[in-house]
RNA sequence: GGGGGAAUGUCCCGAGUGGCAAAGGGGGCGGACUGUAAAUCCGCUGGCUACGCCUUCGUAGGUUCGAGUCCUACUUCCCCCA
């Protein structure tokens, strides 16, 4: 598919950003698109206290329907979340309490403020917790009414069950009951919302369709799916997906700062293809980008980083990052955007290890960590190596800004300030 | 229900004759080179009150001076038979 095979504006936009992976009906969707203000649905997993990167290129497609004057329902599985989606997991979930995937949802849809606009406006997101109809499904009206239209069979053949059985993993009835209530969302969004398209990610394809089955059978609807790609970086790996973590889009998990310096990290050959993605630059500001070569790369990095940084926290918390990085590496200066730890003034007047300072800076997780770190020369105090694994700071090592950069690596930096 | 096999460093894969903080990868982190990139090369990759101490090999017991390694029970998964 390409944007010419697509009249209305947000396929067009969809498959120019690069976001375009599958359609059920591309051509009956393109006409629906044309025809009326779509009512669209993404679902999101409560996992975790906040979204992450990997959650990124669904709530672009979110905005940009927005943009293009539909209207996105955020759906948050706070019923799902029971379950346990067995997709692309090795083993079974660990179980979340009620009361943990309810603050979950809390802070994961605060976290997104800045991306969607919510409201009662035509095209405002609204979100929706499925919790609202699970929770009081009757088990056997259930089965009887919906149940009786998923085959086993057919089940069983799915990616995310097969991975699972091929792996020598377990599966539990539970969990295996997942992909039956994501169609049932699907069917009960259309009856409550009138929406007719969910999108996804690739790995989410079979479930989708499974609703669009399910929407036919049981309220005679035409409804669609639209696929995201899986988004790995150029040299192969998923997107924000370290051992260090998911990369947060929550300010308090992941500052503003270290969330830009993330994007500016971004690999060469990645740079056109995020800012198509991740940000709304004009394509045609993009393509002037993507062609910078070598050193001029990092011109369209920086780019890349306060255009994705904005989407998420906002245009002066991008700038804001922009200038501290500016400082901090182009300068070589203190910046006093950096992240700062604070420590009693008297303690630090005692004298303190480094080593142990880095560790409670949260640079490094353990002290024999931050030995290491020593021994291999990766730990700066103001931009001096520390040679001696002994070595310690005290107020004398304050700078003139009354602060101490304590340096891991070339990148990683923070400003310990006495209190 | 019966028989056989498997579970290892809490990121993953994976070797492991009774002396093991446990081979080797991948990944990650640090250093060099660069452009805060990639590739490449080097080092590190249980914890601590640190020349010593503590905790790790599915769970719980047992044998032994000593157990990842042997025995017993349990848990989970795979394969074969029913």
């Amino acid at each position: 598919m390409t944007a010419a095979d697509f009249k209305s504006e947000f396929l067009r936009t969809f498959v120019e950003r690069g976001a375009y992976y599958d359609c059920s009906a591309p051509e009956d969707l393109d006409a629906l698109f044309l025809k009326e203000r779509v009512t669209a649905y993404i679902g999101f997993d409560c996992t975790a206290s906040s979204m992450h990167i990997g959650n990124l290129v669904q709530l672009m497609t979110l905005r940009r329907m927005q943009q293009a004057g539909h209207r996105p329902i955020l759906l948050m599985g706070g019923g799902t979340t029971k379950l346990g989606d067995p997709s692309g997991k090795d083993e079974v979930r660990k179980l979340l309490t009620p009361e943990q995937i309810d603050a979950n949802k809390q802070s994961m849809v605060a976290g997104i403020s800045h991306l969607l606009k919510f409201g009662e406006g035509e095209s405002d997101a609204i979100m929706i917790d499925n919790a609202e109809w699970l929770d009081k499904l009757e088990y056997i009206p259930f089965l009887r009414g919906i149940g009786r239209h998923f085959s086993v069979n057919r089940m069983l053949t799915m990616e995310s069950v097969k991975i699972r059985l091929e792996r020598e993993q377990a599966l539990s009835f539970l969990e295996f009951n997942y992909m039956v209530c994501q169609a049932y969302d699907f069917v009960e969004l259309y009856k409550r919302y009138g929406c007719r398209l969910q999108s996804c990610g690739s790995d989410q394809w079979g479930n989708v369709v499974s609703g669009i089955d399910l929407g036919r059978r049981v309220a005679s609807a035409q409804l669609f799916g639209l696929s995201t790609p899986l988004i790995t970086t150029s040299s192969g790996a998923k997107m924000g997906k370290s051992v260090s973590g998911a990369v947060w889009l929550n300010a308090d998990m992941r500052s503003p700062y270290d969330y830009w310096q993330f994007w500016r990290n971004t690999e060469d050959g990645d740079v056109g293809r995020f800012l198509r993605l991740f940000t709304d630059m004009p394509l045609d500001e993009i393509a002037r980008l993507e062609k910078l070569e070598g050193n001029e790369r990092n011109e369209a990095k920086k780019v890349l980083a306060t255009e994705a940084t904005s989407i998420v926290h906002g245009r002066a918390a991008a700038n804001e990052a922009a200038e501290t990085a500016r400082r901090t590496f182009e300068e070589g200066a203190f910046a006093e955007g950096l992240p700062t730890f604070e420590i009693p003034r008297d303690k630090l007047a005692e004298g303190i290890l480094v080593a142990n300072l880095a560790q409670m800076a949260g640079l490094s997780s353990s002290s024999g960590e931050a030995r290491r770190l020593i021994q291999g020369g990766g730990l700066r105090v103001n931009d001096a190596a520390v040679s001696d694994v002994k070595a310690s700071v005290s107020l004398s090592n304050l700078t003139g800004e009354g602060v101490i950069k304590l340096s891991v690596g070339r990148k990683k930096h923070i400003l310990v300030k006495p209190i």
